[in-house]
DNA sequence: AACGGCAACAACCGCCCCCCA
DNA sequence: GTGGGGGGCGGTTGTTGCCGT
C-alpha cells in the first residue's frame, strides 16, 4: 500500500497500516482501502471553525500570515479530497475558504496534482520509464511537464525529483566512465562535460563545431552522445512488449484509489496541445463526457456533471487498458507525427541514401528534434527520428539501458 | 549509542503565461 | 489595449530517514 507517502515524513504513527487501513478522523472513519468519507468530521469542523475565525480580515490566500506550511496531514488530505470530490478540481482559490484548510490555494492544487488525484503511479521507476525519461529529457530538456505527458501516471514533480536524485547521477557516472574509457583509449580525445539541462545541445554543439579536420574526434563524441539518445530504440521495443503483455500494472494505491470511478485521465489526450488546439478539441469533445487537459498531470472532470464524479462510466479511473492504449498511442502518434510532417516517404528514401554515417544521422536527428520542438512542441518521436536512431549498435543501446544497473563496483564514485 | 553526512522527496517560491473584464 | 487574477511550471529548499563512523 502506497498510502504512507501521503503522510508527512516522520509521521509514522499516522500511517494507515497502523490502524488496519482505517484512520479515524473526528466522527468520520476514513477507509484507506475502499472508500472515502464524504461527511466532515469533528476535526474538519474544527478546522473550518478555526478558519472562519481566521477569515476575519483575512489577507489574500497566499499571504504568508496564518498559512500553514510543511507536510500535509492525512486529515488535510481527507478534507481536500472530499471537497474536490464534491466540487471538482479547479478554482483553487476558493478551496481554502470553503474547506477550512489553512493552506494557500497553490499548495492545495499541488497537493492534489502531485499526490491525491487518481491515476498517479508512485514508487520505483521501471527501467522502461527511466529510458523514456532519459530520452525525453535529451530531446526536451528540463520540460518536466512535457515529459510527464508521456508518462501518464507520473507527475512532473515526481519525474523531476527522480531525475535530480537518480538519473542525473547515473548518466554522469556513465559519461564519466565513457570519458575515462576514451581517455585511456586516446590521450588526444577531447572530453565534453555533461550538461544535465540540455545534453541534446551537446549534439548540436558537436555537430556545429564539426570540421573536416575534427571529423574523427567529433564522430567519437557523437557516438557517445548517440548512446544517450539512442535509448529510444530500446524503450520503443520495450514499449511494444509492454503493451502486448499487460505488464504495466499500476501500483497506484494512494488516496486517489479512493476516488475510483469518478475521474479518469484520458490516454488519448496525453499529447500536449497548444491553446488553440485545446480549444478546438474542447469543441469537438463537447459531446463527450470529459474535458481534455493540457497534460496528463492535470485531472479531467466530467463536463456534464462536474459535481458528480462517482459512478460515471465515462469518467472512471484510468485503467490498465487505458494506459496501455496510451502507450500504443505513443507509437501511433509517432506515425502521425511523421505523416504530419512535410517530409514524404520519398524524402525519407532520399535521406536514407544520403546519410549513411552516424554523425550525419545525428545531425538530422538533432535538426528534426529541434524542428519538432519548434513546430510541434511535444510531439513524440517520428519515424524519421527513430530511423535516425537506428544507427546505434545494440551494445550501445544496452549500455544505456543498463544505466539503471550501474553500481559503484563498475563506476566508482571517484571517477 | 551518538553523531554527522548524505540521499530522497515533499513542498514552497517565484516567475511566467493566459484569460477575462 | 491593458491590468489583474488564476493557474502552470521549473528551480530550490526544508525535513526526514538512513547509513557509516
Amino acid at each position: 500500500m502506497a498510502i504512507p507517502e501521503t503522510n508527512p515524513p516522520g509521521d509514522a504513527g499516522a500511517k494507515p497500516e497502523d490502524d488496519e487501513n482505517n484512520i479515524s478522523s473526528g466522527s468520520t472513519t476514513f477507509d484507506w482501502g475502499r472508500g472515502i468519507p464524504l461527511r466532515l468530521g469533528k476535526r474538519e469542523e474544527t478546522l473550518a471553525r478555526l478558519h472562519l475565525e481566521f477569515d476575519e480580515g483575512r489577507p489574500p490566500c497566499c499571504d504568508k500570515v496564518g498559512i500553514k506550511k510543511g507536510p500535509w496531514t492525512p486529515e488535510e488530505d481527507i478534507i481536500l479530497v472530499s471537497y474536490i470530490q464534491q466540487h471538482g478540481p479547479g478554482n483553487w482559490r476558493s478551496v481554502p475558504p470553503n474547506t477550512g484548510l489553512l493552506r494557500c490555494s497553490k499548495s492545495c492544487r499541488l497537493r492534489w496534482t502531485n499526490y491525491l488525484r487518481p491515476g498517479i503511479k508512485r514508487g520505483n521507476f521501471t527501467p522502461h520509464e527511466e529510458g523514456m525519461i532519459i530520452h525525453l529529457q535529451s530531446l526536451l530538456g528540463n520540460k518536466w511537464a512535457a515529459i510527464a505527458s508521456y508518462l501518464p501516471q507520473r507527475t512532473d514533480n515526481d519525474i523531476k525529483n527522480y531525475w535530480n536524485t537518480h538519473l542525473k547521477k547515473k548518466i554522469k557516472k556513465f559519461q564519466s566512465a565513457l570519458e575515462s574509457h576514451r581517455h585511456m583509449a586516446s590521450n588526444s580525445t577531447t572530453t565534453t562535460s555533461y550538461d544535465d539541462n540540455h545534453h541534446h545541445q551537446l549534439i548540436n554543439k558537436s555537430y556545429s563545431s564539426s570540421s573536416t579536420t575534427d571529423q574523427k574526434r567529433i564522430l567519437i563524441n557523437l557516438t557517445d552522445q548517440s548512446t544517450l539518445v539512442n535509448v529510444s530504440n530500446k524503450f520503443n521495443q520495450q514499449l511494444q512488449s509492454t503493451t502486448s503483455t499487460s505488464t504495466y500494472a499500476s501500483s497506484t494505491e494512494n488516496i486517489s484509489r479512493l476516488l475510483e470511478g469518478w475521474m479518469r485521465t484520458s490516454p488519448k489526450t496525453t499529447t500536449i496541445l497548444n491553446k488553440s488546439q485545446q480549444k478546438e478539441k474542447l469543441k469537438n469533445q463537447n459531446t463527450n463526457h470529459f474535458i481534455p487537459t493540457t497534460t496528463s498531470t492535470h485531472p479531467i472532470e466530467c463536463k456534464d456533471q462536474p459535481n458528480k464524479f462517482e459512478q460515471q462510466e465515462s469518467c472512471d479511473l484510468i485503467s490498465h487498458e487505458d494506459f496501455e492504449y496510451s502507450l500504443l498511442s505513443f507509437e501511433n502518434m509517432s506515425n502521425i507525427a511523421w505523416h504530419k510532417s512535410s517530409t514524404s516517404d520519398s524524402d525519407l528514401h532520399g535521406l536514407t541514401q544520403i546519410t549513411n554515417n552516424t554523425d550525419e544521422k545525428l545531425r538530422l536527428l538533432s535538426d528534426a528534434s529541434m524542428q519538432r520542438l519548434i513546430e510541434n512542441q511535444q510531439q513524440p518521436f517520428s519515424l524519421f527520428e527513430k530511423w535516425l536512431l537506428d544507427e546505434a549498435t545494440d551494445q550501445q543501446v544496452q549500455d544505456l539501458i543498463d544505466l539503471s544497473s550501474i553500481n559503484d563496483h563498475r563506476f566508482p564514485a571517484n571517477l
